[in-house]
DNA sequence: AAAAACATGTAAGCTGTTACATGATTGG
DNA sequence: CCAATCATGTAACAGCTTACATGTTTTT
């Protein structure tokens, strides 16, 4: 039996976008040099390879569009199978230590929640994250108490990352009165 | 002719935490346990094979300490290769992309340049830090004014992005009048 | 006439991960 | 005696990157 196949951070990217907007490689490939998602590369060499795989888990389908002169182009959108899995990644509850190692793909899914997530939805996921900031704020708090004191560049460090979810926890905040605002507004 | 061998970033952190204190794979693992650096595996599989590949380039030597009933220990610590280029990895100026792509790099490189850079030089290094953050920064910002409108989640992240840099530019400022100070209590 | 944009792909390789494998010693 | 700690490695694989490869069409 071939064992479950889950995409990728990339693969998810890709899902992401094509859920906006069908588009072919070289739309995508244009989408990631101009405002550039997590630190992946444009090239040929990921992004066609990637859609592939996603093709061929049935996540996307494609069709081939002829034109008269140009070459054709291959144009993928999001099969049912792939918008559950967007979903599904969209919505899977956060845990503490994502805060700390995978803060680029929250907003990543932050982002992509735009158009197919409810403002609900949204402000549940700000809420969780908000909560899960603070509870490492304060293991990271606990831990400038036990061990700031041996290592001066290493307490800058712990400060700084202090700082960060502190911002982190601010912002949720602005988001989520953004969000509460235009509930309101559709009264 | 073989193509020049530069050390990857687990490389440098390695090199890093030799740097500080001779060590054995255990040891470096236990390190990565407890406090991570950057989001490396500290599994046998990682850092085994990692600390070969440097020895193999003659960053690292090693001896192999023989005790009477536990296993041997295999000691690494670094060569005169090995040190300068940790070195030419900490002074390596930065370019204001690095802001966005290589933050946890560069937080790293100020982490390590504890005991091997002197004061003078982690200064320089927050300076430039400082004034490549204000460039990037003022990026965000025109980025804003010309795109904004399109999105709402778009907006939000990137207004995420330049309180991440405001926060960061305030850090350097933390860190560099902390390194004035404890100039200043020297003379 | 040349450069840039349109459009898609393959091949080789690097980095790192998980899972597997082994075995002694020490503490509860 | 069982679990944890000490200690080192290999094998298979995932995932991505760079460099290579190809050809048309539009713009300068």
């Amino acid at each position: 039996m071939a064992r479950a196949y889950s995409p990728t951070l990339l693969g998810y990217v890709l899902l992401g976008l094509l859920n906006q907007l069908p588009r072919s490689g070289y739309d995508v490939r244009r989408e990631l040099e101009s405002t550039p998602m997590g630190h992946f590369s444009s090239s040929p060499g990921s992004i066609y390879p990637a859609l592939q795989q996603l093709k061929k888990n049935g996540l996307v389908d494609s069709e081939v569009i002829h034109r008269s002169r140009l070459k054709p182009r291959e144009v993928f959108h999001l099969t049912e199978k792939g918008k559950k899995a967007l979903g599904a990644w969209l919505h899977k509850r956060l845990a503490v230590s994502d805060l700390r190692d995978n803060l680029a793909e929250l907003m990543l899914r932050f982002r992509f929640m735009e158009g197919i997530a409810s403002d609900q939805e949204t402000l549940r996921f700000l809420q969780d994250f908000r909560r899960k900031a603070k509870t490492y704020a304060s293991i990271l708090k606990s831990q400038t108490r036990t061990q700031a004191e041996s290592s001066h560049h290493f307490a800058l460090s712990l400060q700084r990352e202090i700082s960060m979810i502190q911002m982190h926890i601010e912002w949720a905040d602005h988001a989520m009165t953004a969000f509460e605002a235009s509930k309101t507004d559709r009264l």
